[in-house]
DNA sequence: TTGTACGCGTTATCAT
DNA sequence: ATGATAACGCGTACAA
């Protein structure tokens, strides 16, 4: 029928809304296991579910956690999504998720919306605009983490070391023999993408060689079919690096469309490790970072800020894998 | 500083917290210009927000909405939210998720959660065990609403035509001049996944055709590429017809194994319509269910449910999208 | 046009 | 060991 209140169960229990109250905390310390078992009876009878928006009045807490990404759309967000629900639901924590579509402005109508709904903390994967500082003002008041997406280094949160799965994918490729590499890189103006090339060209340059050709992309599977299917013609590379999984699939496709065999007579290495790369034939080598660990250690770090008020800051460390995608350099080649 | 509330915009201004909670919410029926005036600037200097937990527990709705999905991760699924996220935000809803895992006791834990966090609806994205009749004691007193899974027919909510769909891929195939064709289905105990095959069936039967096989499948893509492996030896069909996506991934991998060429020695059709088969090589032939729509519909039927008590069900036609993995049956076939 | 006072369901303080 | 009662922040009859 209608939904009882902790009143009902009193009356019906025939003791005061205090100590039903103090059942439902579980504040066993004094108080007879009589009077206990008859609250949770007549709980059980009619089938109570405390009110949390009354809890959390008072308690001045929600339980409620806001997560804003990008758009969950794109592949590589819903493990993180997964991985931060896990981990605050552990801790009693409900996610309410958000894709701001990258726009500033629903970032910011997000964030005062999770706000008026007392959310206890937001975990951050977007960003907006170029700078997340000009988000300061709205995050006045509220706990945060960053996640992944930040252009300067965040008081809390977690982000993963995106120069060293650059760099090792340029070394991957100088041990397999390639020495006339291209890279496709996602945006200038995304520090994750700068970081990954910096990476790779970082290694090269320990080889004393550098890129044949870095062509900007944008993260998308056709701007890498453009630019590979131009570079392809124009130059003779043996491998490419890309700075997504996607743009890697613009590369088979323009090596598909160039009559190239993948790996054979093209290399090609992505980087993230989205599901989908496993559906790809040849399997794509890439670099993985572990996103449902990232958005589990996001959470965590933000519920430790909440319940202890203790900031932190977690790198992770990306790591090769090897799958088929990458061969020696063609022998024969026309070097 | 801390959070200032209606009392405090009230003293500030000079005025009762009643004039406040007025201009608050949009009552401008009866107010001088100059008091309304004098309260928005309070509240625009003390960059106050109203805090829904109190608002909720007098209005007795919290505007949040919960979904409940098997896991984000599957990719069918993104879309789906972001429909639904859409439409709810539109409507001054917050969404919150949850991944069941398909596990029964998690549904039942996060439908307790969700109601004890006194969300004003519920769309069910999920199914408990082989039928959604035991959520029913959980879903007492809660609006809901289901959205394509489930096994019954719901009293509210969205599904799709799923014999229709297979009936689709049935007949392109047909009319490609297919004769031998193969399946590979999902769990059988999926409703979805045997309505598939029903109208599949329905249209090989018109042309007095039936399956050369029908294989089980688990919609994964190790599965299928098992299956296809083994029968693409022992048969000799010129037409693979897949429950999902993913599965028809597995067909390639196992065509690829066989040395078989896509579309020309072997036609590939999947259902769904992810996002990931624009990256497949050749593009992917397949049944489209317009999972965005869908999410938005489902959060709108609820929404009315909520704010009307209407209830009501939708019923979305898929459509076939052709692609690259599917041609006119070989000539010259060892018919 | 504006203000007073009560109630929403719960926790917390202080009695008993 | 248990119970009144005052908050929590807001909406809303009802009054002025």
């Amino acid at each position: 029928m209608t939904k009882w209140t902790i009143k009902d169960i009193a009356k019906k229990a025939g003791v005061s809304i205090t100590t039903v109250s103090r059942v439902l905390n579980r504040k066993e310390e004094g108080m007879s296991e009589e009077t206990r078992q008859k609250v949770l009876r007549v709980m059980e009878e009619l089938d109570y579910q405390p009110n949390r928006l009354a809890r959390g009045l008072v308690t001045k807490q929600s339980k409620l956690i806001g997560l804003i990404v990008p758009t969950i759309s794109n592949p590589f967000f819903p493990e993180l999504c997964r991985g931060a629900e896990d981990e605050a639901n552990a801790h009693g924590y409900s996610l309410v998720i958000c894709n701001s579509d990258a726009s500033a402005e629903k970032e910011e109508h997000y964030i005062t919306i999770l706000k008026e709904q007392q959310v206890d903390g937001l975990i951050l994967s977007s960003r907006s605009g170029l700078s997340s500082t000009s988000l300061l003002p709205f995050l006045k008041n509220v706990h945060y983490v960053h996640l992944d997406r930040m252009e300067e280094e965040a008081v809390s949160g977690v982000r993963l070391d995106n120069e060293a799965g650059g760099y090792l994918a340029g070394k991957h490729l100088l041990e397999l023999g390639h020495t006339k590499i291209g890279c496709i890189s996602g945006p200038n103006e995304i520090r994750n993408s700068r970081d990954r090339v910096a990476g790779f060209t970082r290694a090269l340059a320990e080889a004393n060689l550098e890129p044949v050709w870095i062509q900007e992309g944008d993260f998308s599977l056709d701007s890498a079919y453009q630019h590979a299917m131009a570079k392809l013609e124009e130059t003779d590379v043996t491998a490419i690096f890309t700075c997504n999984d996607m743009m890697a699939c613009g590369v088979y496709r323009a090596a598909h469309g160039r009559g190239m065999a993948i790996p054979k007579e093209l290399s090609v290495i992505g980087f993230d490790d989205v599901p989908l790369v496993s559906a790809l034939i040849p399997k794509l080598t890439t670099i993985r970072q572990d996103t449902y660990a990232m958005g589990r250690k996001a959470a965590a770090l933000l519920v430790q800020q909440i319940e202890e008020g203790t900031t932190d800051f977690a790198i992770f460390e990306p790591t090769l894998v090897v799958r088929e995608s990458t061969a020696y350099v063609p022998t024969g080649g026309n070097d």
